[in-house]
DNA sequence: GCCTCATGGCTATGAAGGTTAGCCATAGCT
DNA sequence: AGCTATGGCTAACCTTCATAGCCATGAGGC
């Protein structure tokens, strides 16, 4: 009975590998279990469960948006800085649809989310600072932009815009719609 | 063995019920069975399982949200037509989040979903029609508006705006971004 | 080099849920 | 009154999450 030599950070990959090849709803322990090369309750070793597993997930890919979004904006600022974020988040939800879809709506409601869904948010203040908000009105800023993007990620990833015309199009059409929104600077 | 007198209909409004009180979660063919008196498998006389029954759902509450619409808008045009396009969109999904949830983001995509999916975007391109969009342009702004309204209320009715800022002067933020957007009539 | 014991596997088991098969009483029609 | 389609039912199966409890591994101390 060799050991597989499993660890929490191991099953968690095999989770994010498994959603990336086959979707959100295809994870389930048993198919973690497969991947790991290990019987479903063994699982239990290294997570706490299927809910557990999920929100260690939510925040791999927060952590990796972060990342993503700080890479790509240094240097930047301004109305490029907003684009930037904007067009970062697209390409991601695109790429990564499954992780995408991951991401829990409210994670600061969940204690094991909130550093990481905290993280994600400053970098959208960030952003907005450069033009000058803060406080409520940077929040209530920061709020139509995470609507705006999440919710076209949502749809595109999910496959939602039927229709053939051109998906940038649109979006670049979104990314000015927001920019001119914001105080001139 | 008396019968229940069930029908698909009751079966969907049953399940309607349940989701509104339960959220979407809550949605299981043993929830709906006891709810309306009945053991499990029977429900399958009425529906073809959990699938159509989601299918079912989604096409009674795409068609509630159009007859909404329709009503709000009557004698409108316009900015008007669309803050209360907008508005009536946001007020559905707090008085009924589960069923927003429930809408699915593809239902083009679905033949079952198809026909009432677009009677739903006929409302949106209509009022846009209002201010002179047609073809190509009306169809990149659909999109715009639809990503605006489906992730705002996404994102609230999860709870997922956590802060305590007041969410109506971030809704009204967006309507104003949104109709400043549009073409001058 | 051996012992100990925490660790990380395992099998067995059970509870929920979806689904299918097949039975039978009811109710409506002739 | 009798036939039959319909709409209930029970039984059974499969999958999945989860728990309990067993046992081999293997690292550290002696």
């Amino acid at each position: 009975m060799p050991r597989a030599g499993l660890s929490t950070a191991a099953v968690v990959d095999a989770a994010l590998d498994l959603v990336d090849e086959r979707g959100l709803d295809a994870l389930t322990l048993a198919a973690v279990a497969e991947r790991t090369g290990v019987a479903a309750p063994s699982l239990y070793k290294h997570v706490g469960g299927l809910a557990q597993l999920r929100t260690l997930m939510a925040v791999r890919i927060m952590e990796e948006l972060t990342e993503r979004f700080t890479a790509a904006l240094v240097g930047r600022g301004g109305a490029d800085a907003v684009a930037t974020l904007m067009r970062t988040y697209r390409r991601y939800a695109i790429e990564h649809p499954a992780r995408h879809a991951a991401i829990p709506p409210d994670p600061l409601h969940d204690p094991a989310l909130a550093s990481a869904g905290a993280r994600l948010l400053e970098v959208f203040l960030a952003v907005l600072r450069g033009y000058g908000l803060e406080g409520a009105a940077a929040i209530h800023t920061t709020r139509c932009l995470r609507a705006i993007v999440h919710g076209f990620a949502s749809i595109e990833a999910a496959g939602g815009f039927g229709l053939p015309e051109d998906l940038d199009t649109t979006h670049e059409q979104l990314v000015r719609m927001f920019i001119a929104s914001l105080p001139r600077t």
